[in-house]
DNA sequence: TTGAGATTTTGAATCATTCTAAACGAGTAA
DNA sequence: TTACTCGTTTAGAATGATTCAAAATCTCAA
């Protein structure tokens, strides 16, 4: 079963609500709680089928709510690869994100901050960033898999 | 309207298609055409309405079919920023995408192979990639709006 | 306790993309 | 010429993730 969330863990979440004048609610708690419990970047369906399992009637389309919500005050990020679902992400470091396109599964990437700055200074001087994306797409070698 | 491919152009097509024992047709030639005529990086259904003028008899579900062609012997890369429609780019160069969040347009961004090289060093060992995708969005000044 | 405003819920609508099956066309063998 | 093969194109239906609309619930300050 799930973890709830300690009290740091809490604290962000209402810090984020409340920055953009928003509520705690039971079901936002369900669903940051399931993003936090396991990190492997779930899908809209994955997160609703667990959180399904400590709030029965939980609906889809409150799943997709508090996870526009969460993207919307900066507490999780989306995760695109192609054209499959997105994913969700409550890491807040700066990482790239791999795909192992044998498993399917996504992976965080530490991301040095140099690299940041260096790619910021390929683009014209006129452009005006505010999000990078970097995504890896290719395989894991066996192994101890990862 | 738009100029009928020189003879290096029909070159590079006939040998990529040739290379994976495909055809060259009118339809795909006409595609591969129109992502040449205009580096903006469109959609299927601009390609489509731009390809219409040309062909007018030419079914959509032709152009999904040439673009997938394209992307799979190479000639031609997908581009995906969040949900939206994706997009399609012949510029065979490693570079990355700039989206402009207030007009939409897409940019190429020369991308310095120092930095690619950078990039697959910050993964750990066992990781093995086939393609890197960086993708801005952001704004751009306006001034001489590029 | 009440009312306003936010949130959740259900089910329908959207729409880019994929799938299906039939028509077509170029090339080849008979 | 004719028939056959196989890749390609076409129209239209199906799919499926996401968004929308409207009604039901909830929250909380007054
Ligand atoms: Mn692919
Ligand atoms: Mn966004
Ligand atoms: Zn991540
Ligand atoms: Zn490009």
């Amino acid at each position: 079963m799930i973890q709830n969330l300690n009290k740091h863990e809490r604290e962000s979440l209402h810090e984020a609500l409340a920055k953009s004048g928003q509520k705690i609610t039971p079901q936002r708690e369900i669903v940051y709680t399931v993003l936090l419990a396991q990190r492997d970047h779930p899908t809209v369906d994955e997160v609703y089928n667990r959180a399904l399992e400590t709030m029965p009637g939980l609906s889809l389309a409150t799943v997709y709510n508090c996870l526009e919500t969460f993207v919307g005050c900066g507490l999780v990020r989306q995760v695109n690869h192609e054209r499959e679902s997105t994913r969700y992400c409550p890491n807040l470091a700066p990482h790239a994100h791999f795909r192992d396109e044998s498993t399917g599964r996504v992976h965080d990437i530490e991301l040095p901050k140099e690299i940041l700055d260096q790619l910021t200074k390929i683009l014209p001087a006129n452009f005006e960033t505010e999000t990078i994306e970097i995504s890896f797409q290719g395989r894991t070698k066996s192994s101890t898999q990862n």
